[in-house]
DNA sequence: CTAAAAAGTGTTGCACGTACACTTTTATTT
DNA sequence: AAATAAAAGTGTACGTGCAACACTTTTTAG
């Protein structure tokens, strides 16, 4: 009696997740946004969000919304931040907690994708985005940049297997500034968790490109992450 | 209408603040803790939370319980992180939001404190806390010393004036480690926003310390936070 | 005036990061 | 078959910043 008194008094409150869903392509970093054919904001632009359920961990939601769209249940995700402003959703009151998702851009669902009126946009093309999603946006690039500095969550934007050269091109989209490649090699030559395959990849050079593969086992191994 | 059923489908939660209000003193940070009078948990350790009202900003429900709690309302707050599993409030079903607050141990309210049953610990003496309290403690620790280790957040936690000796061992408090004073004074030595007031602080050596005192207006011109 | 207690002060070496340009390999074209 | 084009791959030298290291100065209390 006294407990149910001692929550039931407070408000409840809409709880949201909105994902920053970042891609790699061409050089540069994309993000997947979604031209909304529904109210509130009809056809304006914005992130992939939803509402927490019943039940449901604020996590597992986040996951299920990338899910729904993109058909991947297996991301990186990083929750980023809550934004809890009392007029930042003009329809009602939600509090909404941000999460940025590493999506490696050749696995996803095409047909979901497209089903759902999203798609992926260049980083320096990003239209103006509903409510406060701009900021999100910001505050979610600059924690994956810090993070990407630290530990090599960048590669989970990139195929299993990969060569330096796109190794190297993913890190300076990230960061937005250009390596010098022998430097860049030299770094990474030192990380015993970025293994050769010993496959080639011949699809980008004549030459042809050796493969490399991130071993997850070598890495937690040496640092904890 | 449609906006209405657009939200309404969705259920609502408590939305809770929890503060990791962190002191230093006599060389060890401390937290400030609560032993509950109150259900649920009576008798229990726990952090300083609340409930986040109508019409109140998330951030400002965090200073709010700060204030309530120390009767200071200018400090150095930020949001840690927001935990959502289902089980983690074994009452009802609560998102908590964390933020931690640097407080100078010479400005708070004793009354205050004390008529809320708190008390100031020192971290390697920390009790269980409730819930998911110690994890949130864990978070916060993380990252603030991180913060610690890229702007000068710190000083949050030392009066307005202060000697190098003092700033010293609170960095070594913040990161847990020694540090060499030559080496210390070089770094400061190099920060023009940390600048000598002329005063000297006799209570603490036979010589005298030289006070100094942070510059915000500089540190801000030489940097963006 | 002697002792005690904290403040204050420079130099050297090492490690790491950065700048910098040419050679190798192979497919395609002529 | 030779020439060309396109990307992969490779080593050195310099400079900056950080870490190690111990003694002198100042003042008050006894």
């Amino acid at each position: 009696m006294a407990e149910q008194a001692y929550y039931s008094v407070h408000p409840k409150f809409h709880a949201a997740v909105d994902c920053i869903i970042f891609g790699f392509e061409e050089g540069e970093l994309s993000l997947l946004l979604l031209q909304r054919n529904f109210e509130p904001a009809k056809g304006e632009w914005s992130l992939a969000g939803g509402f927490v359920e019943d039940g449901e961990d604020i996590d597992d939601a986040a996951r299920r919304i990338v899910a729904e769209l993109t058909g991947l249940d297996d991301l990186y995700m990083r929750q980023v931040h809550t934004y809890g402003e009392v007029e930042r959703d003009p329809g009602e009151r939600v509090l909404s907690t941000a999460y940025y998702a590493l999506v490696d851009i050749k696995r996803y669902d095409r047909e979901l994708v497209r089903a759902h009126n999203a798609f992926w946009i260049k980083l320096p093309a990003i239209p103006r985005l509903i409510f406060d999603h701009d900021r999100m946006v910001q505050d979610a690039l600059r924690f994956m940049r810090y993070q990407a500095t630290v530990k090599p969550v960048g590669i989970n934007l990139l195929p299993e297997e990969f060569t330096l050269t796109q190794l190297q091109a993913l890190y300076e989209a990230i960061l937005g500034e250009r390596i010098d490649k022998r430097n860049f090699r030299k770094r990474i030559a030192q990380m015993d968790y970025i293994e050769k395959t010993g496959h080639i990849d011949k699809t980008l050079s004549r030459k042809g490109a050796a493969l490399y593969r991130f071993n997850r086992e070598k890495y937690d191994g040496n640092f904890k992450i």
